[in-house]
DNA sequence: AACAGGATCCTCT
DNA sequence: GAGGATCCTGTTA
């Protein structure tokens, strides 16, 4: 059973394992990253309530969608209690189902890539603004997200810093993968602010 | 109304 | 390893 109305460094980890479906395709999520809310730098609920981030100060467990670098979509999954800002970044996963589904929206990608990053996660299960604030619990809902059928390993979890995150610093490891998953996104560190002189 | 920047990915070298 | 694509969002004027 998951529990999404928790601090959102709590949640995160047990979300490894668990089951996203959409678009016909199901997969197994390997990584993610926490963002808190109007504490955390790196999140885009830093600077408080905006017409996107909205669903994030919400109830837990609705579907936080952005876009990004014009052509990009990434899915969270929003934490803790309603009137607080959290989201979990969903950033890879490994398909079990629908694999042909999967290859027809990424021609010539070989399988372990399909999810191996926010955005291509979202592309090969076809998730787009039209989901932002879908309840990822419901059944019936056309995207959704299901418990892992085990715990996840704690002994399996690695943490480290998020990927290209400038904003907050390293301390507490925000991001979590499983190790020996092939299907982790890459590290990338933050680009480094162009200094603009005045 | 205009602008700068982005929780990325792909291509090319 | 470097650079471009491409457009939504929040901020500033």
């Amino acid at each position: 059973m998951l529990t999404l109305c928790r601090p959102v460094l709590e949640v995160a980890p047990t979300l490894l394992g668990a089951q996203l479906a959409a678009g016909g395709v199901t997969v197994r999520v390997t990584e993610v990253e926490a963002y808190a809310g109007e504490s955390d730098p790196g999140s885009h609920a830093f600077r408080g309530r905006t017409p996107r981030t909205e669903v994030m100060f919400g109830p837990s467990g609705r579907a936080y969608v952005y876009f990004t670098y014009g052509m990009h979509w990434c899915l969270n999954v929003v934490t803790g209690p309603d009137g607080e800002a959290g989201a979990v970044l969903l950033r890879a996963g490994e398909v079990l189902d629908g694999l042909d589904a999967a290859r027809q929206r990424r021609p010539g990608v070989p399988d372990r890539d399909l999810c191996r990053g926010p955005a291509r996660l979202c592309r090969t299960l076809a998730v787009t603004g039209e989901y932002a604030g879908a309840d990822l619990l419901d059944r019936g809902s056309p995207l959704r997200l299901l418990a892992p059928p085990t715990d996840p390993d704690r002994r399996l979890v690695r943490t480290g810093p998020r990927v290209g995150v400038a904003g907050a610093g390293a301390e507490p490891p925000w991001r979590f993968w499983l190790a020996d998953e092939p299907t982790v996104s890459v590290y990338r560190p933050a680009v480094a602010r162009r200094w603009v002189a005045t």
